[in-house]
DNA sequence: GTCCGGCAGT
DNA sequence: ACTGCGGGAC
């Protein structure tokens, strides 16, 4: 672990004296920062979830573009519990990763019927959801029910390695650990004793994310240096384009079952469209056997519909 | 080409 | 630990 901020800024004498400056300069970073995010003024736990889904591996501004048609299209758990996959998958278009939109609907449904449609709070709960894993819990802990954890996700690695692993080559996120947890409000560390009725998790996280974000745009993506970074493969032409292209099909057939000649052959026009090779068959039916165990859309024989 | 307020299956 | 999964802005 090493200094804070830049060397002449602060002189460290204890990890203590460490972690408190580097706890005061981010909630300072934090309020010069601020965004005022549509989805951080309202502590409704499931609008709070559905902005926290959505920000899994997608930026800000598309997410600022979709979260409130959402809402207006399924304002409370049991709207969404109640809707079809498909009407789901079509509010999600644009969105990416589709999965996210069908675990979003299963989950409300788990809501609804174990829950009474009363959000869990604690972690293995939330965990238990699908589509909630360890940050996306922590994250809706913190903003809904400003309750600390560690929330470890893109932002907060970047923030945490710039200042206190500046030349560490591939930081395990368990050293991250220890020092979220001591810098969190509410957790149990000498670090964390709150100044005042301003000093929470949902402050300080908003503030670790927002300088984060403004990290990232200073200096090369600290985040690099996770042993967690993995370098993405290639979208243009892959399997995962087509993918989403034949969701994308079977959503504009409303309902209407398909068969793969036909699928194969609305997909090759919009792979004849971008240049691209044309599609065999064989992949076309592998894919359609994902999207089925999946959920996306159910097999009627030897045709498919939108689940 | 890079990255995004990650998750789930293997 | 590794891989598949979206889509657009830069």
């Amino acid at each position: 672990m090493r200094g804070v901020g830049g060397a002449d800024e602060l002189r460290v004498t204890s990890e203590h004296e460490l972690l408190t400056s580097f706890r005061s300069f981010v909630r300072s970073e934090g309020a010069r920062l601020y965004r005022d995010l549509p989805w951080r003024n309202t502590r409704d736990p499931y609008a709070v979830w559905i902005s926290e889904v959505m920000l899994q591996q997608t930026q800000v501004p598309r997410v600022q573009t979709r979260w409130g048609a959402w809402l207006e299209h399924f304002p409370s758990v049991f709207a969404l519990a109640e809707a079809s996959a498909a009407e789901v998958l079509g509010e999600w278009q644009g969105l990416g990763y589709n999965r996210r939109a069908l675990a979003l609907k299963s989950a409300a449904e788990i809501v609804v019927n174990d829950y009474d449609g009363v959000f869990p709070t604690e972690v293995r709960s939330l965990t238990a959801l699908p589509g909630i894993g360890p940050a996306t819990a922590q994250g809706i802990r913190a903003f809904a029910f400003n309750l600390p954890g560690v929330y470890l996700e893109t932002n907060v690695r970047a923030v945490f390695l710039h200042h206190l692993y500046p030349d560490a080559p591939a930081v395990p996120d368990r050293e991250l650990i220890d020092p979220i947890e001591r810098t969190c409000p509410g957790l149990d560390a000498p670090y964390a004793q709150p100044q005042d009725d301003t000093d929470t998790p949902q402050a300080w996280y908003w503030a670790l994310l927002d300088y984060g974000a403004e990290l990232k745009r200073l200096v090369p993506n600290p985040s690099r240096r996770s042993r967690s970074y993995a370098k993405q493969s290639r979208f243009e032409g892959s399997r995962r384009q087509k993918r989403a292209e034949i969701v994308r099909i079977l959503l504009a057939a409303q309902g209407q079952a398909l068969d793969l000649e036909t699928i194969t052959a609305k997909l090759n026009q919009v792979e004849l469209l971008a240049a691209r090779p044309h599609v065999g068959t064989d992949l076309v039916q592998e894919i359609m056997a994902d999207l089925s165990v999946e959920g996306f859309c159910v097999d009627t024989g030897c045709a498919w519909t939108i689940a």
